[in-house]
DNA sequence: GCAGTATCTTGACATTGGAAAGATCTAATA
DNA sequence: TATTAGATCTTTCCAATGTCAAGATACTGC
């Protein structure tokens, strides 16, 4: 029986967990977090409202693992950028932002407190991933780091997560006001980029 | 009539808008954001489910007023710390990172893209008043800010709001593993702090 | 082939936000 | 003071949601 189902309506599904996660993203794409609920994720996936308990037992589940999938594509794109020598503090922060530029609702998600269940094995793993990859301590990690070292880490990653949220939520309108005539957002993001410390 | 009300059950409660937003308060601070509803905040004010409607037209306007007091209580606490002589920007970070730490549910609403109306008049004067203070422009505000000096407050306020978030979500124990025996998720808040740029 | 299990559906329930209609109180006016 | 308009609150209702339980269907190992 072939795995990727065509239209033949079967009562088997194939493989609901992807396709459930394929729906959940495309109406968080679409419609935001906030319309983002089981049901909504079953219904697009064609699918009885219940059917996803076997995959997900609950909504923070689901969440978590489009949450967890979100922060593996972030290591990536960290790496595919480091790789292409973009291998900067400066230059991983635009594709940390970037990347949340792209996926404004996913990122929201990936920082949500609520919806998300912070001890999920997956997300856990993929969240410890995406820090040690923006830290550069992929096969090379720093010995034995000094506090000063590790709190200037701490400050970029701060710095990176709080600019993106505060550019997604709309929220640099009023700084942007006091800047330059003709001075964006964009303009703000980079220039307080540059003011990250070197051992990101 | 007596404003405060005593325990004399009447049909009018008073002031039932004070009293849901301080019932709300209270659910945020023993139960978090994600217990506070409409009906729970009307339950806890002893009154019926619909009763909040000609206070609050929807759950987003409670959520954004109480959000609205919460910035303004963060303006008055950065104001007092600074006339007390915490001026400098590391220590209008340290006052302001109490404070998220002091009313971690409250500074995770305040920070709630989607349970906020951002367009809400009382949360955006609140909201602007914060960044006023933090930035130091209350009386002597810049006259010109460059781009470069306007950017170096974006950075600020993103390295203490990222850190707030991040430390109010346990995130930070994956640095601190990394970091020299004993070092304390304060410690690298502290570290962090103090790679602020000058012009707050 | 067949039994056991995984997967999916149907149906139900409590909870929520919200709308509508009516009851009760307040305050302005005559 | 009497009355009336408006504000405030209650009751009732509805649709949506997360979750559970029971049953139907398909797959899989024997």
């Amino acid at each position: 029986m072939n795995r990727i189902r065509q239209k033949t309506k079967t009562y088997h599904h194939g493989d609901l967990r992807e396709a459930l996660l394929r729906s959940a993203e495309s109406i968080l794409k679409r419609d935001g977090l906030g319309a983002l609920s089981l049901r909504a994720a079953a219904r697009a996936a064609g699918v009885s409202h219940a059917a996803p308990a076997h995959h997900f037992p609950d909504l923070c589940s689901l969440l978590s693992a489009l949450a967890a999938e979100g922060f593996d594509r972030l290591s990536d794109k960290l790496i595919e950028a480091a790789n292409k020598g973009g291998d900067t503090p400066v230059e991983l922060a635009k594709t940390y932002i970037a990347f949340a530029k792209a996926n404004p609702a996913l990122y929201q998600l990936m920082s949500d407190p609520i919806r998300l269940d912070s001890k999920n094995p997956a997300l856990q793993a993929a969240r410890k991933r995406a820090i040690s990859v923006l830290a550069g301590t992929r096969g090379a990690s720093m010995e034995n780091p000094t506090l000063s070292q590790v709190g200037a880490m701490t400050a970029n990653w701060a710095l990176i997560h709080g600019l993106s949220l505060l550019l997604l939520t709309g929220r640099l309108g009023a700084l942007v006001r006091t800047a330059p005539e003709g001075t964006t957002e964009m303009d703000l993001v980079e220039s307080a980029i540059h003011s990250m410390k070197r051992p990101i």
